[in-house]
DNA sequence: TTCTCAATTTCGTGG
DNA sequence: CCACGAAGTTGAGAA
């Protein structure tokens, strides 16, 4: 059960207190007001008087919202401090943050609505990324990219980064191979050149494989330059091969 | 003036209406209640029940927050579009969004509060970064980097990418510069070489400076390797240089 | 619309 | 704590 203080128009003084309370009792704050915003740290901004909706967690992360678009126009991490109160007839709440040293100041002609809430959530979160949903795929079914690979390692971190997938295939040739969600650009070809000029410098003979939907133009032209090779393969595909393994999963009514 | 509604512990079904009429009038709507959270698109993600804030701005974007971390778990960015509706016993709040195909469907067993606001925010967002901070200091004051720079051009677009700053220097050499905010990887290191390759094709002789604050031992090693060179220059200093040519602002107040 | 790159990116993970 | 890569990255600007 989770305990509510709710106050509507509340005066400054009012606002103050229920900031005050709610901060020290690792509450959510929910406030809404007309204020404007100034940050300084390792960038600086400024925002004019608006309403806008002012949300402080238990953990005392912050995020200060306009009423349109998705990112807040102001944050700071959990782990601020805060400092509240009057001055000038504003409300002024400042959010603080060491290292870097950050700090937000709230400047509030008046609040509308203000809510202290204690909000209980236990669950945990679980997420499937595109990324994961291909390896996997992979691992299952190397055929999908070439019929014969044998998986070697996967994660490999070798000097220049993080191999996604070492294979060896028919001809026992070192394969390695990257893996993209989405086009693949330019980034991607030079991550994958890099390890293969590491691995061919201990003396085998190594090949790339860019594993990804699709290229850009510049991708492509720099893969054929370096005699790298691309496989096309998308996340659609690899969800089937994944679902045809284990029965249906809700993923398929969605996607397809 | 803003209008508001708000409801304390509203029955599932006085929140269906109000989550209607909130969204169809573009109002801003926050529900705080108890509800677990599927996502299906790009990626698939589930969370079992507890309680969570939603928000709802008028431009259609969709924020989920847990009541501790920065970031919303789940999100749907404006423009996106709503079913609501109840079904054995909770209140679905559906979000949808094309091209990516993405869903994300709201499960409330109950809701503790909801609000639905007219918001008024009008004022213009004013960012200044890191980086055109360094960028706008050296074209003030070149000599910050080297002594008789002369500046040719500003995000020159090359085929490799897009060139922070092209100069020539005192013995008429083209100069290539880098520009990075905080420590330069070893990414940044390639960047400026890819740029320095592709300019030298051209038959000049091409200088290339990374100018950063540090550089991490990696970056460092590769930078010498590649006969590049690092110059050192932080955000505070490029801060000085400018306000010694404009008047004090509110910055230096706060970084010093 | 698509592509490309920056971001107060944030968030993991591993050394 | 630093370094490096992924993200449902998001967002802005240009082709």
């Amino acid at each position: 059960m989770s305990s509510r203080i709710t106050i509507e128009k509340p005066s400054l003084e009012e606002s103050l207190e229920a900031f005050k309370l709610g901060i020290s009792n690792k509450r959510t704050i929910i406030a809404v007001g007309e204020c404007r915003i100034d940050y300084f740290g390792r960038g600086h901004s400024e925002l004019d008087y608006g309403d806008r909706v002012v949300m402080i967690k238990s953990d005392g992360a912050l995020m200060i919202h306009r009423p349109f678009g998705l990112e807040p126009v102001n944050w700071q991490p959990p782990g601020s401090m805060y400092r509240v109160y009057i001055e000038s007839g504003s409300l002024i709440v400042e959010a603080y943050r060491r290292s870097p040293e950050e700090k937000i100041i709230m400047t509030f002609k008046r609040i509308l609505f203000l809510t202290s809430l204690s909000l209980r959530d236990d669950a945990s979160f679980r997420l499937y990324t595109s990324e994961e949903i291909m390896k996997k795929a992979f691992i299952k079914r190397p055929e999908i990219v070439e019929k014969g690979l044998r998986v070697v390692s996967e994660e490999k971190k070798i000097k220049s980064g993080l191999v996604d997938c070492l294979c060896v295939d028919l001809n026992g040739r070192i394969v390695v191979l990257e893996f993209k969600r989405n086009r693949a650009g330019v980034d991607a070809v030079e991550q994958l050149s890099n390890y293969v000029q590491e691995l061919r410098a201990g003396g085998s003979e190594v090949r790339g494989v860019l594993v990804a939907p699709s290229l850009t133009k510049e991708a492509y032209d720099k893969l054929k330059s370096l005699k790298l090779e691309f496989k096309r393969l998308s996340v659609e595909k690899c969800i089937e091969v994944l679902e045809s393994m284990r029965g249906v999963s809700k993923i398929s009514d969605f996607i397809s």
